[in-house]
RNA sequence: GGGCACGUAGCUCAGUCCGGAAAGAGCAUCGGACUUCUAAUCCGAUGGCCGUGGGUUCAAAUCCCACCGUGCCCGCCA
């Protein structure tokens, strides 16, 4: 309703302008701040009061009294305030919202028949998923959400990097060490009980002797060698490392919650030949350079040249990239990636060759988060420093076992919570905090991780929000058969009802904004504010006990109310537990 | 050195893209509200030269320039 609504007002505005043969270029639509009554506001007389030879008051009062609401649907009214035209919504926008709300797909924009694929995480299956990457799936994830309510067609893609030397020497090492010599796993998990190779023959390079690293270094070569040459049992070999690395780690984010349609591999693209078609005609590009025995791009906006094929003849990791991207503008009307700030310069530089190959990048877009450091710094996968993912998550669903165990004893609802109702709230709210804590921020400030601040349960976090949604349940489910077809949303005259409504009712227009601009966080933002409008409504209007009339359009309202916080919620892949 | 990002209350952050109505929350501190639809809640108080300095504008946290601080990047690594 408010994208019905605004798209009038706008309506109103430019034909009102027209009307006193004013410019229309600029309307200046806008929200109004808390306390006025006004749904939408223009600021537009302040820019015409030079032209008009008026003060914007003036201005403003003769845009407003030109305005008829009469043929609009949803303006009841345009009126002067002070420098502002302020347009008040009708009953039948109230009705309508009350309405809509109450639908289980309350929120999902119409169908756009566009396909988007969505490359997020896309770690280096090299061991146990840790913190300081574990922005990239929460952040990937709730954009994936909330692209499909916008009404996209989404596939969420994990590109697996299976060609770079890391994998070669992972590859290596697990076929050389013999695990008695291994420390015990962290985790009963493959990826943990992988990784021991990992670091063990990263190690071995750094401190064997001369001779034996060299050795190593063969056998490591003789694999990436393998891989470039389409050897398929050198593939295979590969592939069990990768694969069995991959399944752990899967797992891991699979709890956040995020799950991928597709695992891309690198190594598809060089077994196809895609990779080689895309030497073939980078060659012939005007910037294209042959120095040192290795072809190279001299990209006009970057600094330094960008080698595409080693003087081995081997290709590298942003030449497999440009063939899994092209093969990405094949498949799908858009692509979006999520990407940590240390690719910029590399993605920068994929999006200028990709233009170049006569590819529109504008339908490519990416989206850069920082990583998550740890106060000593950075984490790391090879040195085992760092949290792991997994560890945050156990650590804050036990936490939130003990906050529900503690407030037992003075619970006001009778319900009976079973031992696997607990278990349920401690996962929810639990991991639920974990993963609003991430999505909440802006992904390009950086973030120091702390554990008690990770795990902070206090107000402006998930169970903030939860709580309401789990309110909402409680009150439907005593509330019992209300007709709540027919309400009249002029029984929610109290101030408090009519503000739930109206930021119930902004819920579509917040979809669309974090969708156009890749901003998931902004659908946090607003939980938040429809949570604490909420709590104002609960405390100020009483449900259950109000006369008949009233009762039902509340009971409707609150109905809106939880539809909307729990499509809201799962917007950003929170969970929305009916109790708690 | 160059490029990019970030800098808002003691702390953690919204607001910045697209300039407009007294700068908003939470935590912390202090003071209130549970015989009431769930107190993981609510109400109130305290706390801001929006990094600094210029500029543009009727209007700047928001746009432009310079500077300072922090982070990331500048591999024939990924």
């Amino acid at each position: 309703m408010f994208l019905s609504l605004r798209a009038e007002v706008e309506d109103a505005v430019a034909e009102a302008l027209t009307a006193l043969s004013l410019p229309t270029d600029d309307l200046g639509i806008e929200q109004p701040p808390d306390g006025v009554d006004a749904v939408l506001a223009s600021s537009v007389a302040f820019r015409l009061a030079e032209e008009v030879g008026a003060p914007p008051p003036k201005v403003a009062a003769d845009i407003a009294a030109e305005i008829d609401a009469e043929p609009y649907d949803y303006i009841d009214a345009a009126v002067g305030q002070g420098p502002y035209v302020n347009f008040l919504p009708s009953e039948q926008y109230l009705a309508d919202t009350l309405e809509t709300a109450q639908a289980d797909d309350y929120g999902h924009l119409p169908d756009r028949d566009t396909s988007v694929v969505l490359e997020h995480t896309s770690a280096n299956p090299t061991g146990p998923v840790h913190v300081g990457r574990a922005r990239n799936p929460i952040v990937g994830d709730a954009l994936a959400r909330v692209l499909e309510y916008a009404g996209y067609d989404v596939e969420r893609h994990y590109y697996v990097n299976d060609a770079g030397r890391q994998i070669a020497v992972f590859t290596w090492a697990y076929e050389t060490f013999d695990e008695s010599d291994l420390p015990d796993p962290d985790r009963d998990s493959p990826e943990y009980e992988m990784v021991r190779y990992y670091r063990k023959g990263n190690d071995y390079l750094e401190s064997a002797d001369d001779d034996a690293v060299e050795a190593a270094e063969a056998e490591i070569a003789a694999i990436l060698q393998g891989l470039e040459d389409g050897d398929e049992e050198t593939y295979e070999r590969v592939a069990e490392v990768v694969d069995t690395v991959l399944s752990g780690m899967t797992e891991t984010i699979g709890r956040l919650p995020a799950e991928f349609d597709e695992f891309v591999k690198e190594t598809q693209f060089m077994r196809d030949g895609s990779t080689d078609d895309v030497v073939q005609r980078l060659k012939e590009l005007d910037c294209a350079v042959y120095e040192e025995d290795a072809w190279q791009l001299d990209l006009p906006d970057f600094e330094k040249n960008l080698v595409f094929l080693r003087a081995d003849g081997t290709s590298l990791y942003t030449t497999r990239d440009l063939a899994h991207h092209e093969w990405k503008f094949e498949h799908f009307d858009r692509a979006v990636t999520v990407l940590g700030e240390d690719h910029k310069l590399q993605a920068d530089q994929l999006s200028s060759t990709l233009e170049l190959l006569g590819h529109d990048t504008d339908q490519l877009e990416q989206v850069f988060y920082s990583w998550v450091n740890l106060p000593e710094g950075g984490m790391s996968t090879r040195e085992g420093t760092g949290v792991d993912l997994d560890d945050l998550l156990d650590e804050a669903i036990d936490r939130a076992r003990a906050e529900v165990e503690d407030r037992m004893a003075d619970r006001l609802r009778d319900d009976d919570l079973d031992e696997d109702d607990l278990d349920r709230i401690a996962r929810q709210v639990g991991i639920g905090a974990v993963r609003y804590d991430i999505v909440s921020k802006q992904p390009t400030k950086g973030i120091t991780f702390e554990w008690e601040r990770a795990l902070d349960f206090e107000a402006q976090s998930a169970p903030y929000v939860q709580y309401v949604h789990a309110r909402c349940c409680g009150i439907l489910d005593d509330a019992g058969d209300v007709d709540t077809d027919a309400v009249d949303p002029s029984a929610l005259e109290a101030s408090e009802a009519a503000a739930l409504l109206r930021e119930i009712a902004r819920f579509p227009a917040v979809i669309e904004e974090a969708a156009e601009d890749h901003r998931p966080h902004v659908v946090a933002t607003y939980t938040r504010s429809l949570a604490e409008t909420f709590n104002s409504f609960y405390r100020e209007c009483p449900v259950l006990d109000a006369d008949k009339e009233t009762r039902a359009a509340r009971v409707a309202l609150v109905g809106a109310a939880r539809t909307t916080v729990a499509n809201a919620l799962d917007a950003i892949g929170v969970d929305a537990p009916t109790s708690m």
